[in-house]
DNA sequence: AAATTGTCCAAAACCGGTTTCGGCAACTCA
DNA sequence: TGAGTTGCCGAAACCGGTTTTGGACAATTT
């Protein structure tokens, strides 16, 4: 059914060594010989089973990405282009990509131990870096090639490739702070990833540089969904001492804040505002667009692979790291300042007492409808 | 460095031959060796090489899944979830995904000939399936497992699984119609794909089970992102005849209508009324919310997987087909009819010169300032 | 007691490639 | 002309597994 070599060597009346040595370019065949071998190669359709190579060669030409399979519908969305760049830049060295899911985080660290001991891959790349992060101590074990998209501890040990996050963060409080706001809310992300402290960093950063003392920052974790940000921008725009302006450092808790903001009748970009990360395409058909920074994710995973393939081929390579920008979209959902916060509280308040007189006038109407 | 077989027996005294029997379970070997086998591979961490017993058994333990490097950045967006359905229902049996990406169709012929004649993977799922599809054309001259999500010719040869959405189309149809509407749109997608002429179809029936030759239908192909959505809605709106009630095969297209109509300063929902297909999460946050059919992703791939393990496994193995439902979101952007076509296209006539004299106002006031 | 059967394992063949080794023929050079 | 190269290729070893074969020994049957 599938031709191997040995058949193309039968076809050709040579050996199969022969036949190996032309294909893969060795001096040691006349050069009318490869012509020939080469030209019944592609007239057979013959390609060499990678799974035989592999044997020797020992690489099995496929680079490993292991995603977490959170049964909720909410993947992280940057990761179809991400996979992208990483295909694509790997391809033309004829790697393939490798794509597992584990179920739990224990799973994730056996998954990448199982495939790189069954040489299912040659290396990996991990994202969504944590503080000491589980993957990279079996991997380091293991002598496993392997690329951070993210950053971590002892980050001159490894190649990795990332958004300067701290700068971003940075630009954005500043920003916010050009248009006057002086309360400010950081809505953290998924509080182990080392990206976390990065986002934060760069607001305290951003906040450092400008304080007069007048400053307020009131900081939260683990607000990764649109539930998340909602409930929480709901509390604090509730509260007494409300931030006029929100950083966020995932676009989806910031889609949450702006529908605080409408749910108390405020308008986001005026009353308050909000600045996200990560430039999802939801951001641009919430009303106000939301300003936020937009990362490439499809170049993030094609350096990665790049780098990836340095690792695996060039024996002796150094291990690389890369920082580069996102760019920021400016939408609505900033703005200059409108009210301080106390001026905040108390038009909220009074909005939120318009509300629910309207609501108990509705239901009175209602319920005498009834009657 | 890498623990072999050979390592394993050398340590237990005992032949690689008996090693491998007692781990594949094989009768022929005691209770007492196999145990001790057993617990030395585990002891050691052996685990057998996947290239290596792929030489013997012809099986790589991968399935294929090949995209197009759509080189905007619309990658198909149910895509992440799909991937993590098959990959989740091929690991069971030790299998994983892998992932590539072509750049032109002719390069996807090509790469899933390549893959399977490599040995890379061992069969494949098709996504997107066309009319006469030609990667099921190379695969069947391979004789390559695979399945298909969405339907195509000859169907009963293959695996396939698939949405009914000729059933999904005609009911947005029939609700539509039961709202009032008599003047319809069908905003299609990519056309030389199947299933947009099953959405049509759907349509058709929809309109046919009703008609008392009162209503109107215009059709549209290529209509596949918001862009598109918005300028072919924009034209539709201006015409004499506009559509009161739009049906996109794509959720993209039906955002680019609720753009169109709030561009004119129309409200969706109540001037006009739009369904699209595919739950994408951007259909939640736009105003009003989309209505539309909401496909599970996850399951689709976590059946395409089982169904290809099935093919590759059990040796003569009956191709299967599974059609299965979406669930209808009612969300705000559909609702009873408000005006007839022609009372439409008066209130956009009004509504323009409206906007247009502002806008004039606006420049005359902005010229004779700057004067 | 001899023949038969069954149990368990070592040895060897095999899968489809790559790479090393060695030898023949043709060529070079003194 | 004979020794030393060089060019080219077949043979064989090897990679790390799986599977077949065959044999040693014990247990059972006749």
């Amino acid at each position: 059914m599938k031709i191997t070599i040995q058949d193309l060597a039968n076809h050709l009346g040579i050996s199969k060594g022969t036949v190996s040595r032309a294909l893969r370019g060795y001096a040691d065949v006349s050069a009318s010989t490869a012509k020939r071998v080469q030209q019944a190669a592609k007239e057979l359709g013959y390609q060499p089973s990678a799974v035989a190579q592999g044997i020797k060669t020992g690489l099995a030409r496929s680079v490993g990405l292991i995603l977490l399979s959170e049964s909720s519908a909410a993947s992280p969305p940057f990761l179809m282009q991400f996979i992208n760049g990483i295909s694509t830049s790997i391809a033309k060295q004829g790697y393939t990509l490798t794509v597992a899911t584990a179920q739990s985080d224990a799973e994730m660290v056996e998954l990448h131990r199982d495939l790189f001991v069954q040489r299912k891959v040659d290396g990996f790349i991990l994202p969504r870096t944590t503080q000491n992060d589980p993957r990279i101590q079996i991997l380091d074990q293991l002598k496993a090639p392997l690329v951070l998209y993210g950053q971590t501890e002892n980050l001159t040990q490894y190649s990795w490739f990332d958004i300067n996050q701290v700068e971003c963060f940075r630009r954005a409080t500043a920003r916010l702070l050009a248009f006057g706001h002086r309360h400010f809310a950081f809505l953290g992300g998924d509080a182990p990833l080392f990206y976390n402290s990065l986002r934060k960093k760069g607001v305290e950063l951003g906040i450092q540089e400008f304080d007069q003392g007048e400053v307020q920052l009131q900081i939260f974790e683990n607000i990764t969904t649109v539930a998340d940000g909602l409930e929480c921008a709901l509390r604090l725009l509730k509260s007494t001492q409300p931030p006029t302006a929100f950083l966020c450092a995932l676009d989806l808790s910031a889609l949450g804040v702006i529908r605080a903001t409408k749910q108390l009748e405020l308008i986001p970009g005026e009353h308050i505002s909000v600045i996200g990360y990560e430039g999802i395409p939801e951001g641009e058909f919430s009303e106000p667009g939301l300003t936020t920074f937009e990362v490439d994710q499809y170049e993030a995973g094609s350096q990665c692979g790049v780098k990836l393939m340095q690792l695996i081929h060039e024996k002796g390579a150094k291990v690389s790291g890369t920082l580069t920008m996102a760019v920021l979209l400016e939408r609505g959902s900033d703005g200059p300042v409108r009210f301080n916060s106390g001026e905040l509280a108390t038009f909220v308040r009074n909005r939120r007492r318009l509300l629910s007189s309207q609501e108990t006038l509705q239901q009175m109407t209602e319920k005498s409808l009834r009657n």
